[in-house]
DNA sequence: TCCACACGTTGATCCAGATCAATATAAATA
DNA sequence: TATTTATATTGATCTGGATCAACGTGTGGA
């Protein structure tokens, strides 16, 4: 069990999103617990999905390297992405109220992740208060995320939406210690433009616009944030009236 | 603490919503841990908050009568109305991540509720596993709530919308065994256009539209369904794509 | 009961952003 | 490498729903 313990803090201690991470907030003997059920950084392909809506919840999922986006489907057939996911974000906290994952989560790139499984995790749920409390701080992140979401999308235009997604990538970036002046636009248009309620078209109008206002300079999928103070502005602007 | 159980039970088996309520799921001996430290049915008047945005978290509320909103305001000042809020559900949940409420909670009309205090439901979480995964789950629903209502903004048109959340309200009352082929809208237009994202204007002309297609009958506050299945469909209409 | 004011509805006009169309660029496959 | 196919950008046009304006209607306080 110690050498089980030391083996995740030399995995975690070479893991650059440590801080961020569930694995890592657990003590050695607390860890010892899960065993050697952990499994570090399984690599991912483009594309593939870690679980899919409707699954059972068999384990939750530490991103290491690459990204993810989470989708739902309604009755209807409409998909809506739910969420983009980068490196120390959680995945599959959406389960833990059913048991059963409500959305499907697809690899945008290729990427590594740590496997949680959640059995391990649940028992060890009563026993530590401090797991408890993660958990429950992380889902009501989820929700103050999806809360934001939904206040940019009732209140905002189109502009004010990509900005504020834009300054929301560039803080997560600080928070793993990168550059938060650039940011990576890896998704397709397509699911950046469900993500924030528009089309592909309105996408690259607006990041043009922004481009030609001296405020961002894009190389491919690569964002340079030149004026942030402007781009807050932007991202505080109301729908259907402009403040400049 | 046998007598406060049997205080509780008695409060309870009164309570035409118990059915769906926190308390009520406890055992007579988990509940004589909470002491007699519930309160039910404290009244509240029209317009006064529960909680506000801030506040640290001392209690949830489990709603007896009347309804609320919950409301976040952001750095920029936009307001957006996060939820409405009927007999049966609880409120304060978007609290247990940062021990400090997220949104305010304001009664829409004079209402009553039972306060949970949460120091003392904290300390039973750790001994009944039955309260935590109780908690988690109803946490789960409220991040599905919002990922749907999301989706609704995403997706759908102001007509679509609009049905969402009649059908919505429709669904919440037959759990409450009330009839569901008529809802109350007591809240302000204003709070509805907010919530929904768009205007009071437009509120009242799709309200109007579906009413002329016979597919509504309104009496000033009440909506009568009378097509459900129209209605359904309505609710699927995707945004800018009309399928009628 | 009446009055004042907040709230809701209806009509006319306008515009942000969707839609349609064409082209450019990047990724995939041979 | 060339060739095909997917994805992104740019232009022209259209429209759902916002905005502005005017008018009903309901409610709470004296």
């Amino acid at each position: 069990m110690v050498a089980t313990a030391r083996r995740i803090q030399q995995a975690c201690s070479h893991c650059s999103v440590a801080h961020l991470c569930l694995p890592y907030s657990l003590d050695p003997v607390e860890i010892s617990r899960l065993e050697s059920q952990i499994s570090f950084d399984r690599s991912v392909t483009a594309g593939d999905q870690l679980f899919a809506q409707g699954d059972q919840l068999k384990a939750l999922y530490a991103i290491s390297k690459g990204s993810f986006k989470t989708a739902v489907v309604d009755a209807n057939g409409l998909e809506q992405i739910m969420g983009f996911y980068f490196p120390g974000d959680l995945l599959g906290l959406d389960a833990l109220g059913e048991q059963t994952h409500q959305c499907t989560a697809t690899a945008i790139e290729n990427a590594a992740v740590c496997r949680l499984p959640f059995h391990q995790l649940e028992g060890l749920l009563t026993q530590l208060p401090s797991l408890r409390s993660r958990l429950m701080r992380l889902m009501g992140q989820a929700l103050t995320d999806d809360e934001q979401q939904l206040l940019a999308m009732g209140q905002k235009n189109s502009e004010g939406r990509l900005a504020t997604l834009l300054l929301n990538f560039s803080r997560r970036r600080a928070m793993r210690n990168l550059d938060s002046t650039t940011v990576y636009l890896n998704m397709k248009r397509a699911d950046l433009a469900n993500y924030l309620g528009m089309r592909v078209e309105t996408i690259s109008r607006v990041l043009g616009h922004l481009q030609s206002q001296g405020i961002l300079d894009r190389k491919r999928k690569e964002v340079k944030i030149l004026d942030l103070a402007a781009l807050h502005t932007r991202a505080g602007s109301t729908a259907w009236v402009a403040d400049d």
